[in-house]
DNA sequence: TGTATATTCGGTGTCGACAATAAATATTCA
DNA sequence: TGAATATTTATTGTCGACACCGAATATACA
């Protein structure tokens, strides 16, 4: 899979090559949303985001459209376009739709992987126990995203990868949301269900991978249940 | 679901009001590529279809990079945009996507309907069975899919909706391609699967759904299986 | 003072023009 | 004549300007 490129955070000092302006517009914008650096339901003015990457208006609506057509915006005719809210009437139909991506990539992947693809799902895998070693919450929301979308990749075919990664970007949000205070025991959990994956991965064992799928799809959504749910009253009470 | 909206023809000579052009635009030009009125892999000019318009450049290209989010066409930097060619290589992910997400969609249907949406899908299947009496093929491609969009949106999950309706529109362009001739016995399976479909919508009974959605899908890749491989060397015989 | 109408204003939708690009063609030189 | 290089050509990518829309504000009227 494709890492975000280095050209992304270029300013309105870099000279850009032609062509270069969509992509590096599409590309930063779409990490911003991603990352919440852009809040949810927050007004995208072109004429600013021009200004701020230094090319016209005419790239900047571009990638906007790109950007629509991913649902990460939404276009108000004649009005604003507005960065996606975050939909909770609908989370039972995302969560929905996310559990049967787990399932399908991770089978898909037990049956189709080559043994490079293998590799790069171990790599990241090693990655992600890396980043919860070290307690790095936005790279493990980061890694594990990747994790899943290289199983995609490996299981090769291109409708269930893209409506995956899709739900993953938007699962990222979430939990970028909620998860902002690490848990000890959740991460730890991960880690071995990811390494049971990869190992029935590994001697393509496609029952074993949709169970493995399914049970770490449930607990993935039981945690941003719970984080969204979470009791917060503590504050409420400071805040009295 | 939204039909073709009338405004989809309109020339170069007709007024069209802010915010109009790129809607016809894009419009128009994803039927067409349905219709494969215009030939897969085919050059799609952007200054043509200005003047075919009568709007300049700026809404033609907001329309095509809306079309290429939806895989409909294919732009290549700096030198040209094509009709998506249909992928062969790929028919069998195809295949596997589509089957999934006719059951997923129908088991969905039968969960969820409402009174309303269900008559929304008799109707439609109505209209199927007056086409296939008709023999009318390119309306038969076109009311079929309606009638499993409508099944896709009454489960209410846009997920699953969206990509479904992708993978129908593809199948669209496989149908036209090959099923130009019609067959006598095929379509009225179809109707029948058709009413069983529906009346396990009606009654909610989500198995039953499930296995008869799993069987249409069936049929239907084995019909665009046989379409594609069909013998054809009389033809071959005569221009040798 | 409260409601209906006119005006301003921020921001988008569209346009025509120009610059950059890559293929196609012409030109040079051995 | 043939391969390497320069030139032309067709088409895209980007720009700055202007018209248009809808909300917010100001004004007029009862």
């Amino acid at each position: 899979m494709s890492f975000d490129p280095p050209v992304a955070a270029a300013g309105p000092e870099t000279k850009r090559k032609r062509g270069q302006g969509v992509g590096a517009v599409y590309e930063t914008l779409k990490h911003e949303i991603l990352d919440l650096t852009l809040a949810p339901g927050s007004a995208v003015d072109e004429v600013k985001l021009a200004e701020r990457f230094g090319v016209s208006r005419t790239p900047i609506r571009e990638a906007l459209f790109k950007l629509a057509g991913e649902g990460l915006v939404v276009t108000l005719p004649n009005r604003f376009t507005i960065v996606a809210p975050i939909d909770f009437p609908n989370l039972p139909q995302f969560f929905d739709a996310l559990s049967l991506m787990y399932r399908v990539t991770t089978r898909l992947a037990a049956a189709n992987r080559t043994d490079d693809e293998l590799a790069a799902i171990r790599d990241l895998q090693q990655a992600y126990s890396k980043v919860v070693e070290a307690r790095d919450v936005p790279a493990m929301i980061e890694v594990n995203r990747n994790f899943h979308v290289e199983i995609a990749c490996a299981g090769k075919n291109r409708y269930y990868a893209e409506l995956f990664t899709r739900l993953l970007d938007e699962g990222r949000r979430l939990l970028r949301l909620y998860y902002s205070s690490y848990n000890d025991t959740l991460p730890q959990i991960y880690v071995q269900e990811h390494e049971d994956m990869l190992a029935a991965i590994a001697r393509q064992d496609i029952e074993a991978a949709d169970r493995i799928a399914q049970a770490h799809a449930d607990q993935i959504v039981r945690q941003i249940r719970a984080s969204i749910t979470e009791d917060r009253r503590l504050n409420a009470d400071i805040n009295l």
